[in-house]
DNA sequence: GTCTATAACGAGATAGAC
DNA sequence: GTCTATCTCGTTATAGAC
């Protein structure tokens, strides 16, 4: 489809990272086909296997790749200062922008597929969630000391809580194509944690 | 696989239909295939072909019986009474049910895999998260008059939090093979809204 | 209603030339 | 690094016998 330029340095091996990475997110790993990412490069399916020896790898890679950028930005966040409620609406908006593309978090749509995939992606799709929650909780933790975040239970359920109800708004917002909707509920998510109130309840 | 009586009534459609939901929110739509559900039947691919002509009809056939066993449900939950707070636990709770069956809810699992699916399935797929914010906008403004649910916004942008809220959380805590995770951000879900407190601020 | 048989296609993957 | 050519297998689907 597209043209080809030589490749240099990489290029390929990338190009075929940002091809197979946004039809995975949009389609899923099992709706996908070195085919499709070989026609849109202009490529043959066998220089994919070269750079890729099989689906597993190519999807290994994939994980890695988009986990070390999310955790890039995650660290963007830290450095970038602000109080614990605005990094949090930071956290959000990279969903958003996400969405926006009309995609899926890739690792939202693979815990989707989770049983048919690889062991080895199994893995690198947990240690994404892992380190959202590790990066959340801490996040969390911080707003409740110094005042800024109020929510009940511990950090670190109220993380879970967090990443599962982004997901989940990606997941429903993608099927009427309206990143409105995951807009709204990221707000109201963000807002209730900031909002000031007393908490005087049980933990679960 | 299974022993196969001589069918009647109808029970060999059902019995299609109650493999393939349980592959397709296991495995996804793309991830099963009429070979999977033929051979643990102990049919023939042939014999599925008559009571379903392709994958989409059995596809959509699949959507409908979900939604409908769901709205049965739905109904239920109105029917034997209760609080508000009670009627939102027990929504949570059919989530839960689908979970520790080590199952995805069957539309959000095709909520994935959307931009995949036939057209007529992408219907039946909205039309199942629209009756849900439906009854779910119902019960909560209901609950909201009567002084037991709380939450800023409007009570339909409140249903669509929830529903997505539960969506993801299930389709996390499946990856980590952990219904216990579904349970803790459910609960906290329910207690949050049923928890008194002021509801003093903007909408979004 | 279910079977056998087979068509038609696409998937993931490999060998070996350039 | 990329190609052509090919292989093997799985998938959806159909025709026609029983």
């Amino acid at each position: 489809m597209a043209l080809r330029r030589s490749a240099e340095a990489g290029e390929t091996r990338s190009s075929i990272l940002d091809v197979s990475e946004r039809l995975v997110q949009t389609r899923g790993f099992n709706g996908f086909s070195y085919a499709d990412v070989a026609a849109e490069l202009g490529i043959t399916k066998a220089a994919l296997h070269y750079h890729f020896p099989g689906k597993s790898e190519l999807g290994n890679a994939l994980i890695v790749r988009y986990a070390d950028r999310f955790n890039d930005a995650l660290v963007g966040i830290d450095a970038q200062g602000g109080t614990a409620p605005a990094k949090l609406r930071a956290y959000a908006d990279l969903y958003q922008g996400v969405l926006r593309d009309e995609r899926m978090c890739l690792c939202g749509m693979l815990a989707a597929e989770y049983q048919t995939l690889p062991v080895p992606m199994r893995q690198s799709v947990v240690r994404f969630f892992d380190d959202n929650h590790t990066w959340l909780a801490r996040l969390l933790k911080a707003g409740r000391s110094e005042g800024t975040l109020h929510f009940s239970g511990t950090a670190h359920e109220a993380a879970q809580m967090i990443v599962g109800a982004l997901e989940g708004a990606m997941l429903v917002a993608r099927s009427y194509g309206d990143a409105d909707r995951f807009e709204v509920v990221a707000t109201r998510l963000v807002d209730e944690l900031a909002a000031s109130r007393p908490v005087t309840r049980r933990r679960a």
